[in-house]
DNA sequence: GTTACAAATCGTAATGATTACTAACTAGTA
DNA sequence: TACTAGTTAGTAATCATTACGATTTGTAAC
């Protein structure tokens, strides 16, 4: 998505479009590592070295209102989000806590059986895989 | 799992069984409502009037340990429980919360398909779907 | 059965991520 | 340019979860 998309999406939803907003959805639209609150703040301190972390959690908001990113909650650590809005596996490392996106078409065309057997209308997904990582299998 | 088996998994873990235990698992592990910390807590009140939060929070850690019960979190709410250990897909409405379980065989493919393009040894896997579920779509 | 000890329990205090609040500011519009 | 509603930054409040310490209890050895 570009960047005057993007300010279409927010203007159509009805957000206005700050350069505080913009900073942190250009970081986190085009992350991906699934950044923390902490990583996003950080990261976009080095442009807006006054910002809060309200509003990183404003804007965290606003991404998941537009359908743009899916948080994703974790015992013993603080909120990540995914913006990956494609039908995908999160692959999630149970020792250090990495993720990696894994797509596949088959993983497209089972979910979508998986939805026509449910008979639902789904508004959204998350398929998260554990495993330990190689890094630490070691 | 009877539970004489339960005794069993909780002294091969090196977990002590105490009445407590017993009672806040025979309420999980049969529960079909990915119940809280708070309704485990209120329910378990009725036979131990005195258990305190911290009771439940331990013995929740030791299910997780002997991989019995897996810990769902959410934006917003605390934690939730689900004692399904098998391969399956849960159903959560994004208004109310209610979370209900759907399994099939093609989520089982699914999985198994996932399991060998990955080429990895999972330890254990989350499938979630968003919906409104038929009460809340009125 | 008794004893010893490590673990569990309970109550309370501390932590830390998230949310609420408010005054100052700013984007969007006329 | 001026107005208004939404946004920001800073701080305070909330609440789920975790940590701590004194007491109690399960379990294994005697």
């Amino acid at each position: 998505m570009t960047e005057d998309q993007l300010i279409s999406v927010m203007r159509d939803s009805g957000y206005k479009v700050t350069p505080q907003r913009l900073a942190i959805c250009n970081y986190v639209l085009s992350s991906k590592d699934h950044p923390t609150v902490e990583q996003i703040h950080s990261e976009v301190m080095n442009k807006h070295p006054a910002i809060s972390l309200n509003t990183i959690y404003q804007t965290m908001d606003m991404l998941i209102d537009m359908g743009l990113v899916q948080e994703m909650r974790f015992s013993g650590s603080s909120s990540r989000f995914d913006p990956n809005a494609s039908v995908h596996a999160n692959v999630i490392c149970q020792n250090c806590n990495k993720i990696e996106d894994f797509e596949s078409d088959s993983i497209q065309e089972l979910w979508s059986r998986i939805v026509t057997e449910m008979n639902a209308e789904p508004i959204g997904q998350r398929l998260d895989v554990y495993v330990f990582c190689d890094e630490c299998k070691k």
